[in-house]
RNA sequence: GCGCCGGUAGCUCAGUCGGACAGAGCAUCGGAUUUCUAAUCCGAGGGGCGGGGGUUCGAAUCCCUCCCGGCGUGCCA
């Protein structure tokens, strides 16, 4: 158990259960964090100050009680305390020992990439939705930011214990497709000379749809121009969605990208799900007839107002199926499902959300998570985008550009909730201003100081494992001195902001640790030398930065970005 | 009009369920290389958190209100 929450146990069992309505809640009151000053210790707690105002006692005499008792629990704690003090107006601030850190520098390299997980996930189910792109054009890089967010979280929470699977549904039917087949159709005509033949005016006027056209008219000659229209529209857009889904999974893969599970609404709709689900819904009495429409009541259930699923024309309409696909996601038992979403899209939460729960659904377990807007930004300026005329920035592009490493660190590198300016000049530029780069570059610092230690006959090649130095014994670590001790408790943190990145569904969380991280280990690098005259302080100090090692190799795998041996 | 997101240093943004003097990177200015990669490090100046009101021992964080920006508010998806 990490030593935050040992702690918090203790303080829980002196304050008793009186203080908070249940243990969850008790458990956040006496919440332990990372102090953000050293002068403050390695953890701090502001609960005494939570407490005087429920129990009505000075703050200061409830904090000295409980520093009391976290000091009687020494030995209970191996030793991990120091000292404990009390700051006005009541904060315990914790000082751990020297023998805790050295501990967790064995600890990180005993456990290698293992390092770090937890079972707070308890491998509950979780369905991980993102990226859901319309196979009706090339992926944008609001897509990309989408995608590489999805990705990452996927990662993270499997590393701290839940089972998780992600997945791409596939609007691959239905008015969008439609639109799809007329715009390759009137391309396809065109290339065969037919010069009447256009795009509409609300089609996609993409330069790929053109070039689907030509390919068509190539290979098919007039097979589709001798077809009835409607049906050369229908096969079309068929096609053209499947072709542009294949470049799309490509392209993902490029990203690094491997979906576990990608859904198909037309084949979701062919199986006769979503018929299946209208009729129930129809049954339970959820839907109404208006105006030649079937409609769904979800304004009893918190929507701004009642929504069509069947159109006057007999469609049905995209929600019916996405309504069916949210609903698929309880029948396949995931406990908890994540769908991560642009903002033009948040106007649909609320329609999903009570159509789960006029259908008898936990709503909980469902979250929306909306991802702004990526804007690119080009010689100081942003470019617009438009999907519809084929104006955009596409994530292939950015790729090619900036790489696929720093496309994602970029993406990842701001919360959710806010716009996110994708700067391609500095995204390029291989220097400090790019924190890829700077991250990438302390590992490969490492990787550097082991390889000169190994040339010049201070390293044993057969005390390395996996790149990570294991020789000497764990009681070489005595020898570490104060700057050593300040970078391992960097290390202590990472347990704690993967749970927190997890769970939050936060990413951002990982990124701005790893900045800190790669930091305090420049900094250490240019005050400590790791290869020195003292062996024993050397050994020491080569457990330590393989320690450093561990962290940030870990942290860029779950980031999916290549960790340098060289650069 | 209503709904969602944002408004923190010149710029881009962090800020641990409200907590200790408001932070980082970039930009600007000044320094560091006989020592394991200077794609590095150190230092300086610079904001009081969009405006106003409120709750609190304590507010960038919560509440109210106003202003600004983005998005949504389809029988499109």
């Amino acid at each position: 158990m990490p030593i935050r929450r040992q702690i918090s146990d203790i303080i829980c069992e002196t304050i008793g259960e009186s203080a908070a309505p249940g243990r969850a809640q008790l458990d956040e009151v006496a919440a332990v964090d990372y102090a953000r000053d050293p002068a403050y210790g390695d953890l701090t707690t502001p609960v005494a100050m939570r407490l005087a105002k429920q129990t009505r006692q000075k703050p200061r005499e409830i904090a000295e009680r409980i520093a009391q008792a976290i000091r009687d629990a020494g030995e209970r704690l191996g030793g991990a305390v120091r000292r404990v003090d009390v700051a006005d107006p009541g904060f315990i601030n914790i000082f751990l020992a020297r023998g805790y850190w050295l501990r967790l520098i064995n600890q990180v390299i005993a456990n290698g990439p293992r390092y770090g997980r937890s079972d707070v996930g308890k491998r509950r189910k979780v369905q991980l939705e993102f990226a859901s792109a319309n196979p009706t054009g090339p992926l944008s890089v609001a897509h990309g930011r989408q995608a590489a967010l999805g990705d990452v979280l996927a990662n993270i929470m499997k590393f701290i214990g839940f089972d998780v699977s992600t997945e791409y549904w596939v609007n691959d039917c239905g008015g969008q497709i439609d639109k799809l087949g007329e715009s390759v159709y009137a391309r396809y005509l065109r290339a065969l000379g037919e010069k009447s033949a256009a795009v509409p005016p609300d089609g996609y006027h993409g330069d790929y749809v053109a070039e689907i056209g030509h390919d068509l008219a190539v290979k098919e000659g007039r097979r589709y121009a001798n077809m009835p229209p409607q049906d050369a529209v229908d096969e079309l857009g068929r096609l053209a969605s499947e072709r542009i889904l294949q470049e799309i999974l490509s392209d993902f893969e490029q990203f690094g990208i491997q979906y576990d599970n990608v859904f198909s609404q037309r084949k979701f709709e062919a199986e006769g799900h979503v018929g299946q689900l209208l009729q129930r819904m129809q049954r339970m009495g959820l839907t109404y007839e208006q105006d030649g429409a079937v409609w769904l009541k979800t304004k009893e259930q918190g929507d701004a107002k009642d929504r069509v699923l069947v159109k006057g024309d007999g469609a049905w309409a995209y929600r019916l199926s996405d309504v069916a696909y949210h609903e698929d996601k309880f029948m396949r038992r995931f406990e908890r499902v994540v769908n991560l979403l642009g903002p033009d899209h948040h106007g649909h939460i609320r329609t999903m959300q009570a159509a789960m729960s006029a259908l008898g659904h936990d709503v909980s377990a469902v979250r929306f998570l909306v991802v702004q807007h990526c804007t690119i930004i080009r010689g100081g300026r942003k470019v617009k985008m438009s999907t519809r005329s084929g104006k955009m920035v596409t994530l292939d592009e950015v790729i090619k550009e900036v790489g696929a490493d720093v496309a994602r660190f970029f993406f990842l590198i701001r919360k959710t909730d806010s716009h996110l300016d994708f700067d391609l000049e500095l995204a390029k530029k291989q220097s400090l201003d790019n924190p890829v780069y700077y991250i990438q570059y302390a590992h490969a610092r490492i990787a550097s100081i082991l390889r000169k230690a190994q040339e010049s006959a201070r390293l044993d090649p057969a005390d390395l494992t996996r790149g990570v130095y294991t020789g000497g014994s764990k009681d070489d670590l005595e020898a570490l001195e104060d700057r050593d001790i300040a970078l391992a408790a960097k290390l202590g943190r990472f347990g704690a902001v993967l749970e927190k990145a997890g769970l939050e569904l936060e990413p951002h969380r990982l990124t701005n640790y790893l900045q800190e991280l790669a930091a305090e280990f420049h900094n250490y690098y240019t005050q400590c030398t790791v290869v020195g005259p003292d062996e024993r302080l050397t050994r020491a100090r080569l457990r330590l930065v393989s320690a450093v090692r561990v962290v940030v190799s870990s942290a860029l795998h779950l980031l999916g970005v290549h960790i340098p041996e060289v650069m």
